[in-house]
DNA sequence: TGTACATCAGTGAACGCGCGTTCACTGATGTAC
DNA sequence: TGTACATCAGTGAACGCGCGTTCACTGATGTAC
């Protein structure tokens, strides 16, 4: 943001100031609104007001933007669970576990743009290294907790086969819900109803013993 | 297929016989080969080897082709399921329960083109009423199974919840798979095992007790 | 404080491309008589 | 069996469009002295 800005704020600088993050802003608005297909460089230049060959000095190109928006979600996706952990004051493994699971489906119905871009993944660049980073955040403490709630007893299961088959409840619950299925067939109107029955019943049932 | 089919069959014939088949399986493939994005009409006559114009006469547009395809998908789910609980020779609750999942499991990792068309399903119209047809019949039996389940003395739970969450599971664990994240995490290598023991293990937990 | 200059960030024209849809057309088929 | 004709299915030209990428450019910033 310059420091020489003038009183009359509708004079526009040259540059922009912060074009990065409002042009990964606009990605989201689009896919928001209208679907991951309709995202074009053009189109998103055309929302941050800018020319079109502005994105090029921040993204290589458009699976650059893609895979820029698709880390920043990451980066949320593990925020929003570590804060959900906390929130809940969550401490023993299944409380830890059913709070990561909330968090995880709470993100993916604030974020849908973030997810979708997210998930299938099929215009990003797996190779990125902070695609790679971003991505660990997030499943790296799934492990942790599933590995703590062997250690203490909890699980009468293998740790690795508990925690894909959490990973896939919830992520499935999420992919369900965004795509309207589960609205539709059980008229569920609140996600997070939902979500919490989900997962309780999860966990209550993976965890039930302790040894 | 015309009656008069002259000796030389590189004659092609004006009418082709079979286009709307052939149409929906080029879409197949090129999914397959290079994500939904890249699906179009015109690509997709190309390969069938007819004008561009030709898939007008089967489907009103492109959004047509994309919903027909997910119609052809749901029809291909409901078959596989069935199947599934046949091959098995299903006939508990917990035994038919499983093998749905197997089924499920199964189709999305055989044919991920039409998964990945038939769920976000960003470009297809939900409205059609073959659409709506053909999905009913893949969430239909789930429903009659839980209930059944319930009626028997098997569920502790809400059935329309454990329906709900069966779904979610086994729908998770197709689509973090065909987008490569479980082989990632777990080093799996074979869907079919990490398939059975998710849907076992789920099974086991939710219907662990009979009343 | 002032000046020169390198670097950064955004411009806008140009390129070539593939797309969806429409439409007048024509070849092939099948049916009525 | 033969003929007339309606209907069906595929053709290919034309339309207008938005796209990604490149590139010589210029305005703005910030740093060295």
């Amino acid at each position: 943001v310059s420091r020489s800005r003038p009183a009359n704020r509708s004079r526009r600088s040259y540059h922009h100031g912060a074009l990065r993050s409002t042009l990964l802003e606009k990605v989201g608005r689009i896919i928001r609104e209208h679907g991951v297909g309709v995202v074009s460089i053009r189109e998103v230049a055309r929302r941050a007001r800018v020319s079109h060959g502005a994105p090029a000095h921040h993204f290589r190109n458009k699976s650059g933007l893609l895979t820029a928006f698709a880390v920043q979600g990451y980066d949320r996706l593990a925020d929003t669970i570590q804060s959900t952990i906390a929130a809940a004051r969550a401490t023993t493994p299944p409380e830890v576990l059913e709070a990561m699971g909330r968090g995880y489906a709470r993100f993916a119905v604030d974020n849908p743009e973030h997810f979708r871009v997210m998930f299938p993944g099929d215009a990003i660049d797996q190779q990125d290294p902070a695609y790679i980073a971003a991505s660990n955040r997030c499943f790296g403490p799934l492990v942790d907790i599933v590995r703590r709630a062997e250690h203490e007893g909890y699980l009468a299961d293998d740790p690795m086969l508990v925690a894909a088959s959490a990973w896939s409840i919830v992520h499935g619950l999420a992919a369900l819900w965004l795509s309207g299925r589960i609205q539709a067939r059980t008229g569920a109107a609140d996600p997070d109803a939902i979500v919490k029955d989900v997962t309780r019943l999860f966990v209550a049932s993976v965890m039930k013993t302790r040894a």
